[in-house]
DNA sequence: TGACTTTGTGCCGCTACTAAACAAAACCAC
DNA sequence: GTGGTTTTGTTTAGTAGCGGCACAAAGTCA
């Protein structure tokens, strides 16, 4: 060991410059056909300008991976001329990542396989327990049971957490909803969970808003954005994430985003931060609740407010509450537009189901407030995935096979 | 071409995804001297990652592009064992990025060789002229003079303005304290200036803080951040940067970090923006200023704010005022913090005077607002170099160099 | 003085790529 | 049909950059 050397940069450094070797194309090519950007090798050739020859290796070997299929029969474009290529996509049967969900009405696990696709679900459940170990460890039963049915290779395990996980220590600092301790070492815990039950692979934990920016990011709405912003509600208070250059941006402890204290009506309520009129307080579905003068219902604060936006947008009570929540929120997004500058927004939540009901009023507001009103251009769009959440953390636990697929299964 | 794959992907998608190829540990080697973090090839075989063999070789092709030196005699470390090693160090007479700057005084024009080294200044004029053509093509004519008179190889020229530039035109869009029109394409001006001058190399422009914030990651307080965030003022207004993974986030437009509309004092006095309480005037050299009650004097809103911060803080007036300053600067910064949770925070102009002058009130109010008060920790210090925004410019002429030496000056 | 430690270099071989020629499979014009 | 064109895929040979290894060099320590 050299001293000097290994006091001198942080890690994180000399793994920038610290240099790749092998088959350098086998993970930008996985990730083409990961997210559905190389439909055919003549495609993916194109994408990672190599030669035909190499794009042609390349996909045999991720073939003999098991981890992409390349059709034996060539299939012709419409009005294409010259020879048929052969189309390539994700392996059906082959290797998947175990993702779990918790949240304030109980969890969730699923197999994804690469593109996203869930491959399979376990019931789940719908109350949760006050010891993370014990929900942790029945998710994870749900999910080896899912694997057992199905017989598949796991590449690894991802779990959705709606907190923020604080960095190195993976522990989640406000799991309010939960019943959780806050503080409480999830990323641990699960990990021991996971290796408990024999399940092969690294475990990896994430935030859930972040996660359900990833998933958008690769298969959904933000697909081709470079600056993905996404803002969403769950039952209380609002999360966002950032996506950059195709990675999350967490910060350097993991809190990056954390946006629900953007002040967004100086004389608005008062918000446990101290401060008054945050974006927490003033646009998530207990804000519209209350300012509708809802009782709250048995199907969830989240589920009661995004139907009454949905389908009584024409009730004058429902409009004027709405409308107040859509001018805040958009004073929110332009703060963040000022200090990003994403190339994308995409909503969640009770955001979403704002921003469909008067899609025009929100651009407006946001494009008001953002400086040279230029930026307000920027697209904003609703999430388009089922249980992108879910599908988020599966790419947790694919990220080591798309960076290195020979070294991650080989 | 092939229509399906340019329509597929935006251009910077495939470029992420795109190969490298060649000598790929030229770049970083270079990168690794440049910013001071292999100072012999026993450092670099470590940094990046590969044999002996390989570090050497790379060395000694660096050398012989006439970038950097290895000492003939080896110089042994203080109480270090073994054989000796040969110092790296930048070529001292090798090629020379062109830097100019333009600002509300005047503008200045300089030689900066690799590792941010000011080889040499030209006189720099006092006053500007309101024609964008004028000004840049005075400044370059200064700036080729210089490389007359040392007659170095120039790999480009860098330009900072106060204003925001915008992606991709490259205009600027507020160079309110220019007295040019808004909208300029300081770009295009400046590259045709280099080019009508003979100069090698491309020409590129960037925002003042942006390249101060790239200087100081690069050179100064900045070393080893990976989320490093600026805030520096100027005469007027705030303005932002933010440095991730070692290149500069300037967004999708070139807007990101346009940190100066930032409430922090609801009931603050009212912006031109159409809000109140920005941190533009909240906290520029204007604010204090007034807040002080203090006549303009002939020496520039900024240093005369600077120097009432530095050799009056004991009047109670100026220290009222300061620390409302501060206290309204903090609420930015954690307000900033809780978006970008950077690794380190560095201030420049009249914020770093007045961090300098009161450090723990200024720590204890971000820390107080930040989220969990967890990243308030973030360290906060002042910058370290002089005319970094000249050196950052420099910068962006050098990168080109520094991505592949082989392909920007074989 | 000799053992040890660390740095630097020459040589060999591997491997992932390129380049270029060839083969295959569609279309079109006649 | 038949031959030409276009695009895709494959085969072959060649190359460049890096790893591995052995060895040499230049210091410290006992």
């Amino acid at each position: 060991m050299n001293g000097k050397a290994a006091t001198r940069g942080e890690a994180h450094l000399s793994a920038r410059t610290r240099l790749e070797r092998g088959r350098t194309a086998l993970g930008p090519a996985l990730e083409l056909v990961h997210t559905g950007r190389a439909p055919t090798r003549a495609v993916l050739t194109a994408e990672l300008g190599v030669t035909r020859a190499t794009a042609g290796a390349v996909a045999a070997e991720l073939e003999a991976l098991g981890l992409i299929r390349i059709d034996a029969k060539p299939s012709a474009a419409a009005g294409s001329q010259g020879r048929p290529s052969h189309r390539l996509s994700v392996a059906e049967t082959g290797p998947v990542a175990l993702a779990a969900q918790v949240h304030a009405d109980g969890f969730r696990a699923a197999l994804v396989g690469l593109g996203g696709r869930i491959v399979a679900t376990a019931p789940g459940c719908e109350t949760i327990d006050a010891d993370p170990a014990q929900v942790l460890g029945s998710v994870i039963e749900a999910g080896a049971q899912l694997l057992r049915e199905t017989g598949r290779r796991c590449v690894g395990a991802g779990l959705a957490v709606p907190s923020a996980v604080a960095e190195p220590e993976g522990t989640a600092l406000n799991p309010l909803h939960l019943a959780w301790p806050a503080g409480a070492q999830v990323r641990e815990i699960f990990a021991n969970c996971v290796r408990d039950a024999g399940i092969e692979g690294p475990a990896f934990t994430g935030n859930d808003v972040n996660l359900a920016a990833l998933a958008e990011h690769r298969h959904g709405a933000g697909r081709g954005a470079r600056d993905l912003l996404c803002v969403a509600t769950g039952h209380r208070g609002v999360g966002g994430a950032l996506v950059l250059d195709g990675r999350l941006h967490t910060g350097s402890s993991g809190l990056a985003l954390e946006v629900g204290h953007l002040t967004v009506h100086p004389e608005g309520r008062p918000c446990h931060c101290g401060s008054r009129g945050c974006l927490d307080v003033e646009t998530d579905p207990l804000a519209f609740l209350t300012a509708v003068g809802a009782e709250p219902g048995p199907e969830g604060l989240l589920q009661q407010a995004r139907t009454l936006v949905a389908e009584n947008y024409a009730d004058p009570a429902v409009r004027t509450a709405a409308e107040a929540l859509i001018d805040r929120l958009g004073l929110g997004l332009a703060g963040l537009v000022n200090i990003l500058n994403p190339d994308r927004i995409i909503l969640g939540g009770l955001h979403r189901a704002l921003l469909e009901a008067d899609p025009e009023r929100l651009r407006a507001v946001v494009a008001d407030r953002s400086l040279w009103g230029r930026s307000g251009g920027v697209p904003i769009l609703a999430c388009t995935l089922d249980h992108n959440s879910l599908v988020g953390a599966a790419e947790l636990a694919w990220q080591p096979v798309l960076d290195d697929p020979l070294g991650a299964l080989g």
